[in-house]
DNA sequence: AGGGCCATGTAAAGTGTTACATGATTCT
DNA sequence: AGAATCATGTAACACTTTACATGGCCCT
Protein backbone atom coordinates (compact mmCIF):
# COMPACT_ATOMS: atom_id res chain seq x y z
CA UNK A 1 0.00 0.00 0.00
CA UNK A 2 1.21 3.07 -1.02
CA UNK A 3 -0.08 5.25 1.66
CA UNK A 4 2.30 4.01 3.93
CA UNK A 5 5.34 4.34 2.25
CA UNK A 6 4.31 7.56 1.88
CA UNK A 7 4.24 7.80 5.40
CA UNK A 8 7.51 6.48 6.05
CA UNK A 9 8.88 9.11 3.96
CA UNK A 10 7.09 11.52 6.20
CA UNK A 11 9.44 10.12 8.97
CA UNK A 12 11.89 10.04 7.32
CA UNK A 13 12.49 13.64 7.53
CA UNK A 14 12.24 13.83 11.16
CA UNK A 15 9.78 12.10 14.01
CA UNK A 16 6.48 12.82 14.65
CA UNK A 17 3.47 11.70 15.93
CA UNK A 18 -0.07 10.72 14.74
CA UNK A 19 -2.25 13.37 15.03
CA UNK A 20 0.57 15.51 13.15
CA UNK A 21 0.61 13.39 9.92
CA UNK A 22 -3.15 13.63 10.11
CA UNK A 23 -2.70 17.54 8.72
CA UNK A 24 -0.50 16.50 6.33
CA UNK A 25 -3.77 14.62 4.61
CA UNK A 26 -6.34 17.05 5.43
CA UNK A 27 -8.91 18.18 2.33
CA UNK A 28 -6.85 21.24 0.20
CA UNK A 29 -3.25 20.44 1.20
CA UNK A 30 -1.07 18.39 -1.21
CA UNK A 31 -1.22 14.93 -0.18
CA UNK A 32 -4.80 15.27 0.96
CA UNK A 33 -5.41 15.83 -2.77
CA UNK A 34 -4.17 12.84 -4.11
CA UNK A 35 -5.12 10.69 -1.37
CA UNK A 36 -8.59 10.85 1.29
CA UNK A 37 -6.95 9.63 4.42
CA UNK A 38 -9.66 9.08 7.43
CA UNK A 39 -7.87 9.71 10.84
CA UNK A 40 -8.69 6.11 12.14
CA UNK A 41 -6.96 4.61 8.88
CA UNK A 42 -3.99 6.60 9.55
CA UNK A 43 -3.20 5.23 13.04
CA UNK A 44 -4.32 1.56 11.80
CA UNK A 45 -1.21 2.79 9.18
CA UNK A 46 1.23 3.89 11.66
CA UNK A 47 0.24 0.20 14.04
CA UNK A 48 1.33 -1.87 10.85
CA UNK A 49 3.92 -0.20 9.97
CA UNK A 50 5.14 -0.78 13.32
CA UNK A 51 4.23 -4.44 13.31
CA UNK A 52 6.21 -4.71 10.07
CA UNK A 53 9.58 -3.02 11.92
CA UNK A 54 9.70 0.27 9.70
CA UNK A 55 8.80 2.49 12.53
CA UNK A 56 9.52 2.38 15.97
CA UNK A 57 7.00 4.68 18.56
CA UNK A 58 7.80 6.21 21.95
CA UNK A 59 5.03 7.98 24.64
CA UNK A 60 5.74 11.34 24.75
CA UNK A 61 3.60 12.48 27.87
CA UNK A 62 2.30 16.06 28.48
CA UNK A 63 1.03 18.18 30.31
CA UNK A 64 -2.98 19.05 30.53
CA UNK A 65 -3.15 16.91 27.03
CA UNK A 66 -3.34 13.15 26.33
CA UNK A 67 0.24 11.87 25.77
CA UNK A 68 1.73 11.95 22.06
CA UNK A 69 2.84 8.88 20.50
CA UNK A 70 5.96 9.83 18.61
CA UNK A 71 6.75 7.42 15.35
CA UNK A 72 10.46 7.64 13.73
CA UNK A 73 11.45 5.14 10.79
CA UNK A 74 13.78 2.56 12.07
CA UNK A 75 16.78 1.38 9.13
CA UNK A 76 14.63 -0.87 7.85
CA UNK A 77 11.93 1.44 7.39
CA UNK A 78 14.26 3.79 5.58
CA UNK A 79 15.41 0.50 3.78
CA UNK A 80 11.87 -0.51 2.33
CA UNK A 81 11.70 3.68 1.63
CA UNK A 82 14.57 3.40 -0.95
CA UNK A 83 13.30 0.13 -2.52
CA UNK A 84 9.77 1.94 -3.33
CA UNK A 85 10.77 5.09 -4.76
CA UNK A 86 13.73 2.76 -6.73
CA UNK A 87 10.77 1.59 -8.82
CA UNK A 88 8.07 2.43 -11.25
CA UNK A 89 4.19 1.68 -10.99
CA UNK A 90 3.22 -1.54 -13.01
CA UNK A 91 0.17 -0.74 -14.24
CA UNK A 92 -1.17 2.37 -15.81
CA UNK A 93 -4.19 2.73 -13.31
CA UNK A 94 -1.38 3.03 -10.47
CA UNK A 95 -0.47 6.31 -11.89
CA UNK A 96 -3.02 8.24 -10.20
CA UNK A 97 -2.48 7.35 -6.73
CA UNK A 98 0.79 5.51 -6.14
CA UNK A 99 2.91 7.16 -8.85
CA UNK A 100 2.19 10.49 -7.60
CA UNK A 101 2.58 9.45 -4.14
CA UNK A 102 5.83 8.23 -5.03
CA UNK A 103 6.99 11.89 -6.82
CA UNK A 104 5.76 13.29 -4.07
CA UNK A 105 8.03 11.68 -1.87
CA UNK A 106 11.21 11.41 -3.88
CA UNK A 107 10.49 15.03 -4.60
CA UNK A 108 10.86 16.29 -0.92
CA UNK A 109 13.85 14.19 -0.29
CA UNK A 110 15.50 14.07 -3.12
CA UNK A 111 14.47 15.91 -6.27
CA UNK A 112 17.09 13.61 -8.32
CA UNK A 113 15.28 10.27 -7.17
CA UNK A 114 12.08 12.10 -8.74
CA UNK A 115 13.41 13.14 -11.79
CA UNK A 116 15.26 9.06 -11.99
CA UNK A 117 11.11 7.93 -11.31
CA UNK A 118 9.88 10.45 -14.15
CA UNK A 119 12.15 9.03 -16.86
CA UNK A 120 11.56 5.11 -15.66
CA UNK A 121 8.19 5.41 -15.36
CA UNK A 122 8.08 7.06 -19.08
CA UNK A 123 10.09 4.28 -20.67
CA UNK A 124 7.39 1.66 -18.97
CA UNK A 125 4.51 3.26 -20.64
CA UNK A 126 6.66 3.43 -23.96
CA UNK A 127 6.83 -0.06 -23.84
CA UNK A 128 2.99 -0.29 -22.62
CA UNK A 129 1.92 1.71 -25.37
CA UNK A 130 4.30 -0.42 -28.06
CA UNK A 131 2.84 -3.93 -26.63
CA UNK A 132 -0.93 -2.14 -27.64
CA UNK A 133 -0.19 -1.05 -31.03
CA UNK A 134 0.34 -4.97 -31.71
CA UNK A 135 -2.61 -5.95 -30.21
CA UNK A 136 -4.72 -3.33 -32.29
CA UNK A 137 -2.78 -4.95 -35.20
CA UNK A 138 -4.64 -8.00 -34.87
CA UNK A 139 -8.06 -7.04 -33.53
CA UNK A 140 -10.74 -6.76 -35.81
CA UNK A 141 -13.69 -7.06 -33.16
CA UNK A 142 -15.39 -3.50 -33.19
CA UNK A 143 -15.42 -3.36 -29.69
CA UNK A 144 -11.78 -4.53 -28.96
CA UNK A 145 -10.80 -2.31 -30.79
CA UNK A 146 -12.51 0.35 -29.03
CA UNK A 147 -10.89 -0.83 -25.82
CA UNK A 148 -7.29 -0.69 -26.91
CA UNK A 149 -8.02 2.80 -28.39
CA UNK A 150 -8.49 3.68 -24.77
CA UNK A 151 -5.79 2.17 -22.93
CA UNK A 152 -3.90 4.23 -26.06
CA UNK A 153 -5.04 7.25 -25.43
CA UNK A 154 -4.97 7.21 -22.02
CA UNK A 155 -1.51 6.28 -22.01
CA UNK A 156 -0.48 8.65 -25.06
CA UNK A 157 -1.53 11.39 -22.64
CA UNK A 158 0.74 10.06 -19.71
CA UNK A 159 2.85 9.63 -22.32
CA UNK A 160 3.38 13.43 -22.94
CA UNK A 161 2.91 14.63 -19.17
CA UNK A 162 5.73 12.24 -17.92
CA UNK A 163 8.13 14.19 -20.24
CA UNK A 164 6.74 17.80 -19.58
CA UNK A 165 6.90 16.56 -16.33
CA UNK A 166 10.62 15.71 -16.11
CA UNK A 167 12.10 19.10 -16.13
CA UNK A 168 9.64 20.24 -13.13
CA UNK A 169 10.66 18.56 -9.65
CA UNK A 170 12.83 20.62 -8.01
CA UNK A 171 10.90 21.86 -4.89
CA UNK A 172 10.14 25.45 -3.93
CA UNK B 1 -20.22 -3.32 -8.28
CA UNK B 2 -20.30 -3.35 -11.97
CA UNK B 3 -19.34 -7.20 -12.31
CA UNK B 4 -22.56 -7.83 -11.01
CA UNK B 5 -24.74 -5.23 -12.96
CA UNK B 6 -22.51 -7.17 -15.64
CA UNK B 7 -23.72 -10.52 -14.94
CA UNK B 8 -27.72 -9.30 -14.89
CA UNK B 9 -26.92 -7.96 -18.08
CA UNK B 10 -26.09 -11.39 -19.48
CA UNK B 11 -28.90 -13.14 -17.71
CA UNK B 12 -31.16 -10.62 -19.13
CA UNK B 13 -30.52 -12.49 -22.57
CA UNK B 14 -31.16 -15.94 -21.06
CA UNK B 15 -31.24 -17.80 -17.93
CA UNK B 16 -27.77 -19.66 -17.43
CA UNK B 17 -25.55 -21.33 -15.26
CA UNK B 18 -22.82 -20.45 -13.23
CA UNK B 19 -20.36 -22.49 -15.46
CA UNK B 20 -21.56 -21.25 -18.49
CA UNK B 21 -21.08 -17.51 -17.03
CA UNK B 22 -17.11 -17.91 -16.50
CA UNK B 23 -16.74 -18.61 -19.58
CA UNK B 24 -17.58 -14.97 -20.48
CA UNK B 25 -14.66 -14.06 -18.20
CA UNK B 26 -11.71 -16.26 -19.81
CA UNK B 27 -9.09 -14.81 -20.85
CA UNK B 28 -8.51 -13.85 -24.30
CA UNK B 29 -12.57 -12.59 -24.10
CA UNK B 30 -13.87 -9.38 -24.18
CA UNK B 31 -15.11 -9.00 -20.98
CA UNK B 32 -12.05 -11.21 -19.63
CA UNK B 33 -9.83 -8.85 -20.93
CA UNK B 34 -11.78 -5.68 -19.45
CA UNK B 35 -11.72 -7.46 -15.73
CA UNK B 36 -10.54 -10.76 -14.05
CA UNK B 37 -12.84 -12.87 -12.64
CA UNK B 38 -12.32 -15.95 -10.36
CA UNK B 39 -14.66 -18.27 -10.79
CA UNK B 40 -15.23 -18.57 -6.64
CA UNK B 41 -16.01 -15.09 -7.31
CA UNK B 42 -18.56 -15.59 -9.40
CA UNK B 43 -20.34 -18.19 -7.62
CA UNK B 44 -20.03 -15.39 -4.62
CA UNK B 45 -21.47 -12.66 -6.60
CA UNK B 46 -24.74 -14.90 -7.88
CA UNK B 47 -25.19 -15.66 -4.77
CA UNK B 48 -25.28 -11.80 -3.62
CA UNK B 49 -27.44 -11.07 -6.15
CA UNK B 50 -30.08 -13.61 -5.45
CA UNK B 51 -29.89 -12.46 -1.92
CA UNK B 52 -30.60 -8.98 -3.49
CA UNK B 53 -33.95 -10.04 -4.99
CA UNK B 54 -32.37 -9.43 -8.48
CA UNK B 55 -31.91 -13.04 -9.71
CA UNK B 56 -33.58 -16.16 -8.70
CA UNK B 57 -32.24 -19.99 -9.45
CA UNK B 58 -33.67 -23.26 -9.60
CA UNK B 59 -31.34 -27.07 -9.73
CA UNK B 60 -31.47 -28.67 -13.09
CA UNK B 61 -30.42 -32.23 -12.27
CA UNK B 62 -28.08 -33.84 -14.80
CA UNK B 63 -27.82 -37.72 -15.91
CA UNK B 64 -23.57 -38.24 -14.96
CA UNK B 65 -23.13 -34.70 -14.08
CA UNK B 66 -23.24 -32.23 -10.75
CA UNK B 67 -27.30 -30.27 -11.04
CA UNK B 68 -26.58 -26.98 -12.21
CA UNK B 69 -28.29 -24.33 -10.94
CA UNK B 70 -29.53 -21.86 -13.51
CA UNK B 71 -29.89 -18.63 -12.74
CA UNK B 72 -32.41 -16.14 -14.43
CA UNK B 73 -33.25 -12.24 -14.04
CA UNK B 74 -36.24 -11.30 -11.81
CA UNK B 75 -38.32 -7.93 -12.50
CA UNK B 76 -36.52 -6.17 -10.02
CA UNK B 77 -33.11 -7.44 -11.33
CA UNK B 78 -34.28 -5.74 -14.73
CA UNK B 79 -34.86 -2.55 -12.71
CA UNK B 80 -31.54 -2.35 -11.54
CA UNK B 81 -30.23 -3.17 -14.84
CA UNK B 82 -31.90 -0.57 -16.60
CA UNK B 83 -30.91 1.80 -13.53
CA UNK B 84 -27.47 1.54 -14.15
CA UNK B 85 -27.60 1.46 -17.91
CA UNK B 86 -28.76 4.75 -17.29
CA UNK B 87 -26.10 6.36 -15.89
CA UNK B 88 -22.56 7.45 -16.75
CA UNK B 89 -20.17 6.60 -13.80
CA UNK B 90 -18.90 9.85 -11.72
CA UNK B 91 -15.05 9.44 -11.37
CA UNK B 92 -12.59 9.12 -14.22
CA UNK B 93 -10.71 6.34 -12.33
CA UNK B 94 -14.10 4.22 -13.52
CA UNK B 95 -13.98 4.60 -17.25
CA UNK B 96 -11.69 1.77 -17.50
CA UNK B 97 -13.75 -0.79 -15.84
CA UNK B 98 -17.07 0.47 -14.91
CA UNK B 99 -18.13 1.89 -17.89
CA UNK B 100 -16.51 -0.35 -20.36
CA UNK B 101 -18.81 -2.82 -18.97
CA UNK B 102 -21.78 -0.69 -19.17
CA UNK B 103 -21.01 0.58 -22.49
CA UNK B 104 -20.18 -3.64 -23.61
CA UNK B 105 -23.71 -4.38 -21.83
CA UNK B 106 -25.53 -1.92 -23.32
CA UNK B 107 -24.23 -2.41 -26.85
CA UNK B 108 -25.36 -6.24 -26.29
CA UNK B 109 -28.53 -5.28 -25.24
CA UNK B 110 -29.73 -1.53 -26.82
CA UNK B 111 -27.22 -0.23 -28.79
CA UNK B 112 -29.09 3.48 -28.58
CA UNK B 113 -28.53 2.77 -25.36
CA UNK B 114 -25.14 2.75 -25.45
CA UNK B 115 -24.75 5.71 -27.72
CA UNK B 116 -27.12 7.66 -25.09
CA UNK B 117 -24.24 6.68 -22.56
CA UNK B 118 -21.71 7.57 -24.88
CA UNK B 119 -22.74 11.08 -24.74
CA UNK B 120 -23.65 11.27 -21.17
CA UNK B 121 -20.20 10.20 -20.20
CA UNK B 122 -18.98 12.92 -22.81
CA UNK B 123 -20.96 15.75 -20.56
CA UNK B 124 -19.89 14.35 -17.89
CA UNK B 125 -15.89 14.67 -18.74
CA UNK B 126 -16.40 18.01 -20.48
CA UNK B 127 -17.60 19.33 -17.29
CA UNK B 128 -14.83 18.01 -15.69
CA UNK B 129 -12.49 19.63 -17.75
CA UNK B 130 -14.19 23.05 -17.42
CA UNK B 131 -13.64 22.35 -13.29
CA UNK B 132 -9.71 21.39 -13.81
CA UNK B 133 -9.04 24.22 -15.53
CA UNK B 134 -10.56 27.03 -13.13
CA UNK B 135 -8.15 24.83 -10.25
CA UNK B 136 -5.64 25.59 -12.56
CA UNK B 137 -5.86 28.77 -13.21
CA UNK B 138 -5.95 29.50 -8.79
CA UNK B 139 -3.29 27.18 -8.22
CA UNK B 140 0.82 28.46 -8.23
CA UNK B 141 2.39 25.58 -6.28
CA UNK B 142 4.55 23.89 -9.46
CA UNK B 143 4.24 19.77 -7.97
CA UNK B 144 0.36 20.62 -7.78
CA UNK B 145 -0.04 22.00 -11.04
CA UNK B 146 1.78 19.04 -12.07
CA UNK B 147 -1.01 16.87 -10.65
CA UNK B 148 -3.86 19.21 -12.35
CA UNK B 149 -2.17 18.76 -15.55
CA UNK B 150 -2.06 15.31 -15.16
CA UNK B 151 -5.85 15.09 -14.68
CA UNK B 152 -6.45 16.99 -17.29
CA UNK B 153 -4.28 15.22 -19.44
CA UNK B 154 -6.46 12.35 -18.77
CA UNK B 155 -9.32 13.88 -19.39
CA UNK B 156 -9.10 15.51 -22.46
CA UNK B 157 -7.58 11.95 -23.94
CA UNK B 158 -10.98 10.33 -22.45
CA UNK B 159 -13.10 12.97 -24.04
CA UNK B 160 -11.14 13.00 -27.74
CA UNK B 161 -11.99 8.56 -27.79
CA UNK B 162 -15.50 9.24 -26.57
CA UNK B 163 -16.28 11.27 -29.09
CA UNK B 164 -14.70 8.92 -32.15
CA UNK B 165 -16.45 6.05 -29.83
CA UNK B 166 -20.05 7.68 -30.15
CA UNK B 167 -20.82 5.95 -33.91
CA UNK B 168 -19.02 2.48 -33.41
CA UNK B 169 -21.54 1.11 -30.60
CA UNK B 170 -23.13 -1.41 -33.48
CA UNK B 171 -22.31 -4.55 -32.70
CA UNK B 172 -21.54 -6.92 -35.41
C1' DA C 1 -2.75 -43.34 -16.56
C1' DG C 2 -2.85 -38.50 -16.79
C1' DG C 3 -4.66 -34.12 -18.05
C1' DG C 4 -8.31 -31.22 -18.93
C1' DC C 5 -13.18 -30.26 -18.73
C1' DC C 6 -17.60 -30.05 -16.18
C1' DA C 7 -19.70 -27.92 -12.03
C1' DT C 8 -20.03 -26.39 -7.67
C1' DG C 9 -18.58 -23.80 -3.89
C1' DT C 10 -15.93 -22.58 1.02
C1' DA C 11 -12.30 -20.63 3.92
C1' DA C 12 -8.81 -17.54 5.27
C1' DA C 13 -6.46 -13.48 5.13
C1' DG C 14 -5.91 -9.03 4.00
C1' DT C 15 -7.75 -4.15 2.79
C1' DG C 16 -10.71 -0.48 3.04
C1' DT C 17 -14.83 2.21 4.79
C1' DT C 18 -17.65 4.28 8.19
C1' DA C 19 -18.81 5.40 12.31
C1' DC C 20 -18.28 5.80 16.93
C1' DA C 21 -15.84 6.62 21.64
C1' DT C 22 -13.30 9.61 24.88
C1' DG C 23 -12.26 13.84 27.10
C1' DA C 24 -9.78 18.04 28.24
C1' DT C 25 -8.56 22.70 26.35
C1' DT C 26 -8.65 26.86 23.88
C1' DC C 27 -10.91 30.15 20.96
C1' DT C 28 -14.99 33.24 19.80
C1' DA D 1 -21.96 28.69 26.02
C1' DG D 2 -20.65 26.39 22.05
C1' DA D 3 -17.37 25.21 18.48
C1' DA D 4 -13.05 23.84 17.07
C1' DT D 5 -8.66 21.78 18.26
C1' DC D 6 -5.76 18.40 20.43
C1' DA D 7 -4.95 13.34 20.62
C1' DT D 8 -5.84 8.79 20.67
C1' DG D 9 -7.89 4.75 19.00
C1' DT D 10 -11.73 0.61 18.42
C1' DA D 11 -15.51 -1.94 16.36
C1' DA D 12 -18.32 -3.44 12.78
C1' DC D 13 -18.93 -4.22 8.24
C1' DA D 14 -17.95 -4.73 3.30
C1' DC D 15 -15.12 -6.15 -0.24
C1' DT D 16 -11.09 -8.50 -2.67
C1' DT D 17 -7.81 -11.91 -3.48
C1' DT D 18 -6.00 -16.39 -3.27
C1' DA D 19 -6.16 -20.70 -2.46
C1' DC D 20 -8.24 -24.82 -1.52
C1' DA D 21 -11.97 -28.67 -1.74
C1' DT D 22 -14.74 -32.13 -4.26
C1' DG D 23 -15.39 -35.57 -7.71
C1' DG D 24 -16.78 -37.79 -11.87
C1' DC D 25 -16.35 -37.82 -17.00
C1' DC D 26 -13.95 -37.74 -21.49
C1' DC D 27 -10.08 -37.88 -24.45
C1' DT D 28 -5.41 -39.36 -25.79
Amino acid sequence: MAIEQTLLGLLATKPRHGYELTKEFMPETTLGDIVHLESGMLYAHLKKLQKEGWVESTLEPQESRPPRRIFSITSSGQAELHRWLGEPVGKTRDIRLDFLLKLYTARQHKPALAEKLVNEQRDVCERFIVSLREQMEEEDDEFRRLVIEMRLAQNAALLSWLRRAAGRLTPG
